[in-house]
Formats: C-alpha cells, structure tokens, sequence
RNA sequence: GGCGGCAUAGCCAAACGGUAAGGCGGCGGUCUGCAAAACCGCUAUUUAUCGGUUCGACUCCGGUUGCCGCCUCCA
C-alpha cells in the first residue's frame, strides 16, 4: 500500500491505480530558458524517488518528462545571445540530460518536446474551441476561465478572489483578465508554425495537457512538479484538459516545495540559482541526493554550503559502513519493510534516513548483526537510488600504492618516523589518506 | 489586498492523540609513535507565543507574532 498527499484533495490518500499494478506519471519538466539549478534538480530526484518506490512495490512506471522548448522567454534570450531558439534551448536540454544521468536519475519513458507536438497541440485548440471554451481573436487564441466550472479545484483560488487580485495584468484582447493564451499569434520575427489562426506558436500551458493525454491517455494517475506550478500552469492544465476531453486528467497531484536561497525562492527569474552541474563538480551524485532526501519533499529547504558538506560527510559514514561490513546475501527482514514501510508512507525518506542511522548504531553495539544491517541498508540505498561502487581504482595503481605504504611500514618499524610522516604528507597531496591502526595500515582515496 | 503553507536543540530534521528518531557540528573517551579515520558516551524536563478540547497534545481548535509560496515567467 502507497500512500500520499495529494494536492487536489489536499490530503493523503491510499493510491489506486487506474490499471492494477501500473502507473502513469507526468512529470513537468523544464522550460529551457537557463541552466538547470538545484531547485529544478530537487524535483526530479523527488520524482525519481516517488517512481522507484512505485517499481520496488511492484508496478510498471510509465513516466513522461517533458521540455517545454518554446515560450517568450526562450525567444527573448536566444535573441540576445543571437541564436536560433531551437540552438539556444538544445544546451539546457544537454545539460539537465547530463546532470540527470550523473544524478543516476532513471530515464523517463520519454521526453516530448513542445515544438514536436504542435500538431496535437492545434488539435486540442480546435477541441476547445468547437466546444466554445476558446475564442479566436486577431490571431490568437484564448482559454473562456469563466465557463470551466470547476477552475481554482487545485490551487483552492475562487474566481472572484482571483479577480479581485491587483497583480493581473490588462490584456485588451481578452474578454477576462483571467482568460490565458492556447495560441499566441507570431510577432514579426519570431519563430512560429502554420496553424488554422495564422502563423503563430502555443500558449504556455497547453503544450502539457497535450503531451500528457498523448502518452498517458485522457486521464492518468499522477501528475508531478513543483508547487509554484499549482496555478496557474496545472490549474489550466486541468481547465484545458477537462474542457477538452469532459474527463478527470489527473487522479493524483504531487508537488515538492521550494529550493531557497537567503529566504527566497531559488530561481531563473530572481537570478540566485546554482547550477547542476557546477555543484556536481564539487560534491559526489551521492551527497547531491542525500542532502534532498534529508528533507521531506513537502517541506521548503534553505541552501546554504555547508548543508552540501554535512551530506556529504554523512553520505560517507553511511557507505563505509555498507562497504565494509557487507558479506553474502542475508538481509534483515524487519528493518528492511520498516524502512519500505516509510517510503510507502508519503514517500518519507529523512524518516528512512533515520531508520538507517539508528541501525548502524545498532549493528556498531552489537544490538545488530553488522553483516546483515549492512546487506540490509545496501539493498535499501539501491532503491533510494544511490550508486555504492567504491571509486574506479586501477589495479596496478593500487598495487603501486600499497608497496610505498608496505615501505612506509618499514620505516615505522625502524622508528624513522620523519621519513614515514613524509610519506604520508606526499601521498595526502595526492589525495591518498593514511591510516594506521593495531591491525595493520589501511590507506584510501578521499 | 486574496488564497495556501511553515515555526522542534548550535545548525539540518523526524514525529500524523500515547509521553521528543536521526544527521552534521561540539565536548569527553578508545585506538595511534604523533595525527587522521573509525568506534563509544554526552549534547531539547521540552516543540515560536497565549488560551482551549482531552485521562493524555509537537500532533486537534482559536488568538498573537515571525517567515515563506502562489495570485506575473518559474521545479
């Protein structure tokens, strides 16, 4: 049994597949207008997570990520760095591949493109605007708010709230302040595609509602993202969708908080965001993962350096403790469904985190079969998604170290201590630490 | 202004009505020629604050204070 919050109903809910033992998710990606930063990463390792849990429970994961690789923002900045907007996007989109490889994220099913799917995007247009919740004007094309009866269900907003509020922006055009673009006519310029309105390019909520029914069908299980998506994006997602089709789109409603930085919202707006892949450069995929699952995905988690570090050193304790103590194939089975158990509650990890610790305590008191606690936690950090193979050492290097500390031991034998501490001062600059004990002197590569 | 969320030790953080997990750091110890690492022990009589419900509240209800998100592009 996986339960969850689910942000439609606002509370948690035992999942019920729509298809016994499978599951559908959309995951909303990127729009690639920037570098992918932490707080997109903090998504898609919560998605990741929410998917392995789903297959170690037995279900096939369809999930589909997208990239949104058109919208006003990719223009403007692709016009200032003088590059075709397709160009301009392609790096962004390199880069989160990459980082989310190095993340060991699992490959989504697949991820669509906007500008691949402007067919079933007109489609969808033409939909609604035959069933009058859409009107054309002068080349572009507009959501009628007013007529989908259920709009705010997700965000909890209340249509008179919404227009009471003093941050919307008056668009002549529109016959609502809250009616949103599905079609936007192209400026002179600007990229654009043939469609029954004239030449012109998707709005910037449609092109999911598109690409979700297309690889998930009209109604699927879970939708994902992050919760500045709730409105408007996924409120008219569902406005579209459930116009469109006169089904539910999405059973469940998954959303992680926020990644913030000196109290605000990491983000590509507010220019305070850190790289991926520059943080990559500095601490392991391991730590990067640990340092998200340290705090539950619902609740917002303020960067700071030295946050990195501390995961890191724990994520280190952790490994060592597995690599060194794992032997054969015997596994706890009490400790391993309590720490499943957690995951399948609300997919809870820093509970699972804890569980993990306390054992290893354990296991070093002798409460615990060290053997088997640690067989049991290796088990569990491969469905967490964390990659245990020690560095890539070569054969020979290794050999090579273990002859100078072979030597250096001499030297200790021989009480040549300053000539042993030498050797140890030249093999710390090459990152190769010393460490001497009663059973004899181990070395390792930090 | 409207809607929603959050407040637990030096820092991060769990807890879902039954009497405060865990991590990091710090301190003390074991081990070591010294050191590092590892390991052991200690580190919240109390959960922003004031009331209420209950045999019992970090958990539920109401007020106050502070912080954050959304309402405009966003994971």
């Amino acid at each position: 049994m996986i339960e969850f919050f689910n942000t439609l109903t606002g509370k948690k809910e035992v999942f019920k597949p729509i298809k016994e033992n499978n599951v559908s998710i959309y995951v909303c990606g990127m729009t690639v207008q920037n570098r992918p930063h932490l707080g997109h990463m903090r998504a898609y390792v919560m998605a990741d997570l929410i998917r392995r849990v789903f297959e170690y429970n037995g279900y096939t994961v369809k999930m589909i990520q997208n990239f949104t690789d058109i919208d006003d923002k990719i223009i403007e900045r692709s016009r200032e760095f003088d590059m075709d907007y397709r160009v301009f996007g392609e790096r962004y989109i390199k880069e989160y591949i990459e980082s989310s490889l190095k993340m060991n994220i699992l490959e989504p099913y697949y991820y669509p493109r906007a500008t691949q799917h402007i067919d079933e995007i007109i489609n969808l247009v033409e939909t609604l605007i035959e069933k009058g919740y859409a009107y054309v004007i002068d080349g572009d094309v507009y959501y009628k708010t007013a007529k989908f009866k259920d709009y705010g269900k997700l965000s909890g907003k209340k249509i008179e709230d919404l227009i009471s509020g003093a941050r919307i922006e008056i668009n002549p055009k529109k016959h609502d302040p809250l009616d949103f673009a599905l079609w936007k006519k192209a400026k002179e310029g600007e990229p654009y595609w043939y469609s029954p309105w004239g030449k012109g390019r998707p709005g910037w909520h449609i092109e999911c509602s598109a690409m979700s029914m297309k690889y998930l069908g009209e109604t699927f299980d879970i939708h994902a993202g992050g919760t500045d998506l709730i409105f408007p994006h996924h409120e008219n997602e569902i406005a579209q969708s459930e116009a469109a089709t006169g089904k539910p789109f999405a059973n469940y409603w998954i959303h992680n908080e926020m990644l913030r930085i000196k109290g605000e919202k990491m983000s590509k707006s507010l220019s305070n965001f850190l790289a991926v892949s520059d943080i990559l450069k500095k601490v392991s995929p391991n730590a990067l993962r640990l340092y998200y699952y340290r705090t539950h995905f619902r609740s917002p988690l303020e960067y700071d350096d030295g946050s990195l570090k501390e995961a890191s050193s724990s994520f280190e304790r952790m490994k060592r403790f597995v690599m060194e103590n794992q032997s054969g194939a015997d596994i706890d089975g009490d400790l391993f469904d309590e720490l499943i158990k957690n995951l399948n509650n609300n997919f809870n990890s820093p509970k699972t985190l804890g569980i993990m610790f306390s054992a290893i305590k354990d296991a070093n008191n002798g409460i615990r079969d060290k053997q088997i606690t640690a067989n049991t936690l290796r088990k569990a950090l491969e469905i967490l998604g964390f990659v245990l193979e020690g560095e890539k050492k070569e054969e020979i290097s290794d050999k090579v170290i273990d002859t100078v500390v072979g030597i250096r031991d001499k030297m200790r034998a021989e009480k040549l201590f300053e000539y042993a501490d030498f050797v140890r001062d030249e093999l710390k600059k090459l990152n190769i630490e010393i460490l001497d004990s009663k059973d004899g002197t181990k070395w390792r590569i930090k």
